[in-house]
DNA sequence: CTGCATGCAAAAACTTTGCACCGCC
DNA sequence: GGCGGTGCAAAGTTTTTGCATGCAG
């Protein structure tokens, strides 16, 4: 049984207001403003329990720790190599993946998570 | 200038028999059998290192640490959600996703790393 | 009241790093 | 020989967990 908590909500109200898909750290501390109190094993525990819902994303971008996204709509991530920035991409004819993915498979294909590497606007040399 | 090393060269030939995508730990266990005296910290070293040349692939799957891939041919991933288990997939037909992402965006897409989830031919029901 | 959620702190899990020594070039 | 690589151990980073208390149902 799900109970409410004030935290909780907090955690996701603060997710789907940015979108710099935040770390647990920054989250921590954002969520401080409003609970002074809060504990990060807190903000750890919603934000697993939230992307067990389905409520968030989890990613892993393999620089540094997990960020979250409150963007729970199709699209995906950009990473940059330089500064490590994380930028949100839609990119149209993706949507058929899992099928294709799917084809030659014996399991079951149940999601999918898109990341692409480069250098972002700022760090482009153009 | 970077210098040969047998434990290196072990590392990666290591890798490229194996298809399972091992962590850093069970490269160090492997490796221990040849090296009893590595450590786990060249190991680290060595995976860091071969990763940035190119000639094996890391893979941060969003659960538990991060595995390794000495396939650097272009092919994706498949993680279980069940057993945690991560298979190669061959998927047709993604090639050009590069050029799609692109399309609508600033910086210069380098490349992508892409992970299916679901259940593995060893956890689906049927 | 009952039990899940929290705060706090300790610990676990994973990875990186400093330093003295070793071995490739 | 000179310098990058190694082993060892310590430390750093990120995440999880145990426990007493607090609050939603």
């Amino acid at each position: 049984m799900l109970k409410y908590s004030r935290q909780r909500e907090a955690i996701k109200n603060f997710l789907l207001q940015r979108y710099d898909h935040p770390t647990a750290e920054t989250v921590y501390t954002n969520m401080k403003e409003d609970f002074p109190n809060i504990s990060l094993g807190t903000v750890y525990r919603n934000l697993s329990l939230l992307a067990e819902l389905g409520e968030i994303q989890k990613l892993s971008t393999g620089f540094g720790p997990d960020r979250f996204d409150g963007n729970t709509a199709p699209h995906y991530h950009f990473i940059c190599n330089s500064c490590g920035c994380v930028l949100d991409l839609e990119v149209g004819g993706l949507d058929h993946i899992n099928i294709l993915a799917g084809q030659d498979f014996d399991g079951e294909i149940e999601g999918h998570q898109v990341y692409f590497y480069g250098k972002c606007p700022n760090c482009s040399p153009s």
